[in-house]
DNA sequence: GCCAACGTTGGC
DNA sequence: GCCAACGTTGGC
């Protein structure tokens, strides 16, 4: 999960009540489709900041509630109201984000294109922009393998770093919503 | 600050 | 349903 460290950082969520935050804002359909159709709690998350120099994975979180009605869809002063939202409920979900640790130094954009087994990872094809994208299981094991491994420093890099084409096409796309408006449980009783 | 790569919007 | 215009993201 991406976020620019100057709105919310992975030091804001370790210092956080509970060290918890709901992961509200996301108005992407596919983004939303990952956090909803793809996260359990428990299930381990990298925390990317990203608009930074260098942006990079700070750490990890965790996946801390079923995915439910992001709130500041409903609320007019947020800068991520939906107006379609409404009694009727929203297409817009969250889930909670829970702090597990920072990495002993920020994992560079840069090099983590040089860690065997993590080249195919969604974050690293150009153009990737989705703020939730999904990491395998292998991906995850190879870059924890690689920061436990060099937690100081980086070995010599030599060359430039390898860039993977984009991908012909999309493997999916998301669209706007097929479906109707998630019910919630704002208002009455369900 | 630039700009490529997207996603969304809205006229038709 | 097409597609041009527009807005956003985010690396560089």
């Amino acid at each position: 999960m991406k976020s620019e460290p100057e709105d919310f950082s992975i030091e804001d969520l370790r210092t956080r009540k509970n060290q918890t935050e709901p992961w509200t804002g996301v108005r992407n359909y596919q983004a939303r489709n990952y956090m909803r159709d793809g996260m359990k709690p428990g299930d381990l998350i990298f925390f990317y900041h990203s608009n930074i120099t260098p942006p990079g994975i700070a750490g990890l979180a965790e996946v801390a509630s079923e995915p439910f009605p992001d709130p500041t869809a409903f609320d007019p002063s947020s800068k991520y109201y939906d107006p379609k939202s409404g009694t009727h409920g929203t297409t817009w979900m969250c889930v909670d984000v829970k702090y597990v640790e920072t990495f002993p130094r920020l994992l560079p954009l840069d090099e983590i294109r040089r860690i065997p087994g993590a080249s195919a990872m969604a974050l690293l094809r150009p153009g990737s922009r989705l703020s939730v994208q999904p990491v395998t299981a292998r991906e995850f094991e190879h870059i924890m393998a690689w920061i436990r491994k060099y937690p100081e420093a980086p070995p010599s890099a030599k060359g430039p770093a390898p860039r993977p084409q984009a991908l012909p096409a999309r493997s999916f796309k998301a669209g706007p919503p097929k479906t109707k408006p998630l019910p919630t449980t704002r208002g009455k009783s369900q």
